[in-house]
DNA sequence: CCGCATCCAGGTGGATACTG
DNA sequence: CAGTATCCACCTGGATGCGG
């Protein structure tokens, strides 16, 4: 890994994953292959229609998903994980799991400190 | 992994990570080991003073890295990552090597539009 | 040498209303 | 059903100056 800052490209995986809603989207397209966009809007509560539609474009621009829409009234729109898009599955866990460890850490600091 | 908002944990990773200049603060920690304030100031370009502190207080609350003062004048802090904060090292890892395959395939992505 | 406080610009995301 | 447009509150991070 390099560590110059023109070299070093953890800004850039970052920079797709940041997003007060990407994940869970990732998440849910992963899991759940192929969904609509109403079928999102109601898998993930609190999220606008605004936020869903900015957060999938984003995604969309990075080659993350896909994207097709199907000429009708009412208008059908469906999303789905790339091929590509899959590649950052195993960074999705890694944090996962990492994560999951986290909260437990934290749990042990906190009653160290508690006991003292 | 669960994908269930109470229980997925990867924005709890995610948070960790996410900061101005965070990653290339760890990568400076996991690479040249500890280092004092006004080395990692040089380091690394374009940061301010508050920034660095903050960054580095930031990761300190989550025991990512370890902050050790010396009473003496002028002042001598050093920083350091915690064992516990080399756990971090592998996704760091994962996304430098996927950011870098990312550009790649940008590249490709721009010439196949460019030729059609 | 290291850190804090203040002020401020720009970006991110939420609420709402409207369109084909 | 899916998307756009507008307005606005908040947060992050940059500039600068002071203090032990």
């Amino acid at each position: 890994m390099n560590i110059e800052p023109d070299l070093c490209r953890v800004e850039d995986a970052l920079g797709i994953l940041v997003g007060k809603w990407k994940p869970i989207i990732l998440l849910h397209l992963l899991k759940n292959g192929t969904q609509r966009f109403s079928d999102l809007k109601r898998s993930i509560p609190g999220i606008t229609q605004k936020m869903l539609t900015n957060q999938l474009r984003e995604l969309e621009n990075e080659d993350i998903i896909q994207r097709v829409v199907y000429p009708q009234v009412p208008p059908k729109v469906e999303y789905s994980i790339t091929e590509y898009g899959r590649s950052l599955e195993p960074i999705l866990h890694a944090m996962h799991e990492w994560g999951t460890n986290h909260i437990q850490h934290k749990k042990q600091k906190m009653n160290e400190s508690m006991s003292k």
